[in-house]
DNA sequence: TATGAATGAGTTTTCATTCAT
DNA sequence: CATGAATGAAAACTCATTCAT
């Protein structure tokens, strides 16, 4: 049905919104939003440099899309992850631990997150847009069910905020370390290995006292 | 006619890298290395935009700098908190957090990582410098007490990389939430208790069992 | 389903042209040749942008075609205004204010004219033909009365282009207020009322000394 | 005193900013504003186009002081012209009809009335601002000394505004057809000598019924 | 014919770097 | 040594024009 040869021009108004913010993802990843130039954006999602302006009016316009656009399908994710409270604590974070690692793996999240802290001081409404929308969230989410937890007697006491962020800065820092030091010739670490010994290093140490249980 | 506060002698030529290293690491920290532009940093070391190249050849000199200097003392304290080895390891654990936690508070490191992590595919050698000089042998130090530590039966068993990855995480993240929401109004991490609570945790999850003790 | 309003037959394709120029003629006056957008005239004309290649060649095509337009129906009106030779001067004047006045407040010469000024160093070729066609044909019919009028010792001398130029500026000034200050809240000038003024004006101050015809 | 050799940077830091002006004033009456280049203005003012952004922020910027100086100097010498109210009424004119056509002659007026013609759409502000400053006070002065001379019965009646009009429009249009036509090859008018008669017409056309004063 | 997405050459704007002073 | 005006190469952005549909 395709012509065979290749036409100077597609016609794919629908589609191409996403391929150019698929590729301004990777272009920013790698060189952050002020090096990063919109002729390799444009040369990667394979149109012409003016073709983004018919989609973005900025090269901003661009980037904020693309951290928007790392927010939605996170947050939908995570929600999935820790929607299931009735399961018992340790049961629970064991999948958690399970669908972040496999976020953490094969989503662009950490790309993302290196340009969230990378470039928050100069788009704050992003960096803030994504605290809000996604990182409060989270630890809201993650704090609460602690809370429970310690109150029904499951975990020990403890600042209920600082238990969530011990909790998942191992696999945060893993996603980091992909971004940063693995391009540069670091061995990957094994981020579900990772995931899953913290997870349990953290059930054990949050496990009241035999003692005050009895 | 001169203002009597006038200082006497001139500021000391030899002191101008230095004071230039300084500006400018706050400009890189706030802007990244390609939005930060050499007459911030100018204005801010408060001299004229051309003295910066009496001291530094080009922009990425400057920032290599930076980088570099954010290395060397950084390095010093840490071999210092890790130096004691021969006191018990829970008691160097809690020293060592203590001194993580000053670390973070009051030295720009957060900025410097910030940083390593923004620019490491523009610079790689810059990354792998940091982990080489700073990371590797941090992460060497710690996994090898730790793994001393299990050896002698005073923690569980577990990858001891992995482990040291679980007990320095949150710090780091600390600092990177200091770096990447505070300025965008979120409320600051107490990062001394929660090194603390952490360790704590991190020394219960890592406790040999009761039983196997036995 | 279609809404009854519709017109059963679309719109003929042999306006378009004129369609055409006539939204060019408002985008141009307005913005000018080059500011002006081919998005701006083809909206305007409710065509699509590919649409105007149909019927011009290029953005400067259209633009002639507007100046070109400008020129036919006034060259028609002023030599119908100036046709009847016969009548008594200070009448003939009388009416040919009247004629004036009218074009200058009810057709878009005003933008034209605008545009003349603006673009006469671009487009060169354009003023020349205006002047040609329409600009020095009405100064040659006028200042040929007015000589006429000398020689039957009914006006006073003077060199007749100047008179004229005496003549007809407070009208062209007129229409030029129009559009440079009153879009931008200047009193629109009474354009009929200044023309009549004028031309009364103009006779007493070229009539004959009372002396001299004695 | 001059370096023989023709150094690679001027530092004229005072001299820059009117020399820019002028030779955008040049560039922007012959072009328009759109369709002037920085490229041109640069190398017209003898600098880079970087040099530009040293003294303006935009191209607009630089249009607005073009427009801008355009005002200061006419008000100025218009002021002058008509300072001296107390010469007797004819007198004055004649003075007037002088230094108009000096104006005319040797300034850049033309440039600049052309331009607030063609840009008054575009750049509403500055059409404001020269009404503002320069056509309303000038047509207020005159039109003032106008119904004054006419109360004094110097003058016959007829709206002075009007009467103020149709004593300037030749002198305008004259500066405005060098502007159009001479450049297109049309022969220059002789203002001076245009504006003598025309000021001789107006005032024998303005001048009182001789049986009124009887 | 008519459309409007896509192009790419051209323009404005930025800023690291140089150099006369 | 120090300055900061000036440069020029590179990047963002615009828009007349083309062409697959």
């Amino acid at each position: 049905m395709l012509p065979a040869g290749q036409p100077k021009f597609k016609r794919r108004k629908a589609d191409r919104p996403d391929e150019i913010v698929a590729a301004a993802m990777d272009v920013f990843a790698e060189k952050g939003f002020a090096a990063a130039r919109l002729d390799d954006i444009a040369a990667r999602a394979g149109v012409s440099k003016g073709a983004l302006y018919l989609y973005f009016a900025t090269k901003e316009d661009i980037f904020r899309a693309v951290i928007e656009q790392g927010v939605a399908p996170n947050l939908g994710r995570l929600q999935t992850a820790l929607a299931e409270h009735d399961a018992a604590f340790p049961d629970l974070l064991r999948a958690f631990a399970t669908i972040v690692s496999s976020i953490a793996t094969d989503s662009p999240v950490g790309g993302i997150i290196k340009m969230v802290i990378g470039e928050s001081r100069n788009f704050p409404e992003l960096a803030r847009t994504w605290r809000e929308r996604l990182v409060e969230p989270a630890l809201g989410v993650m704090s609460g069910a602690i809370a429970a937890a310690q109150a029904r007697g499951e975990l020990r006491a403890g600042d209920p905020r600082h238990c969530a962020i011990s909790l998942v800065s191992p696999m945060l820092l893993g996603v980091i370390w992909r971004e940063t030091f693995v391009p540069v010739g670091a061995e990957p670490l094994d981020i579900p290995t990772l995931a899953q010994q913290h997870v349990e290093l953290w059930l054990r140490g949050m496990r009241p006292d035999a003692g005050a249980a009895a």
